[in-house]
DNA sequence: CTATTTCGTTAGTTGACACTTACGTAAGTC
DNA sequence: GACTTACGTAAGTGTCAACTAACGAAATAG
């Protein structure tokens, strides 16, 4: 998890991944959506993919980029504890409230 | 969500969060769990706060904090969205799969 | 009012990292 | 074999951020 949340804390490197979610893409291809130098977002991709984030392809001298979900699994558990807590707080407000409404 | 995920990619300011998840917590007694200076994790928590990841109550000279899960919203939405995407690749390879056995 | 406690803030330093330029590599093409 | 295409990699540079030490601020105790 650590790797991924270091990897997508750059912007640019979110905008990789948002470009490669779904469809394969040539790493050139990708390198022609960003105005920084063509060796700068081989690097990312290089992050990305040790990250596990990113699936590789070749097919002669192209390498195709894909999204990997599955790297994002640790931090998505992560996330998700604080978010479930957030739902019982809520769930407990509301309950509270039906508490008072009930009391008058 | 540029704040929040900025935020998180630092392990220590994980670790706070982790530490007042579900509790306040004086921010000295947060420093005292590390092994880094008070102001160091005075830092780390005003990063959190701007954030939108922490909450604070003053009560006389102490400063209570607590984690506050709805700044993880927009994050949450980016990951899941790579997520989604994954459970609908995982279905669409179990169907293969069932095609596979039914054409036996 | 003075002293203490509990913090946040500022200044300065060090290390990490995103970037560019230059070079290396592997797979075709002639 | 030499040339081209599509990449990754290495070296060097500038910027930013995490840290420490020193200081400032606000509430309370005496």
């Amino acid at each position: 998890m650590e790797e991924a949340i270091q990897a997508l804390a750059e912007p640019r490197r979110r905008d990789i991944l948002t470009l490669v979610f779904g469809r394969e893409m040539k790493a050139g291809d990708i390198a022609a959506h960003f105005s920084v130098t063509r060796p700068a977002i081989s690097q990312h991709i290089q992050v990305l993919k040790r990250a596990g984030l990113l699936h590789e392809r070749r097919q002669g001298t192209c390498r195709y980029y894909r999204a990997r979900p599955e790297g994002l699994e640790d931090l998505r558990r992560f996330i998700e504890q604080f978010w479930d807590y957030r739902l019982q707080l809520l769930k407990a407000a509301a309950e509270e409230e039906e508490r008072r409404e009930s009391a008058r």
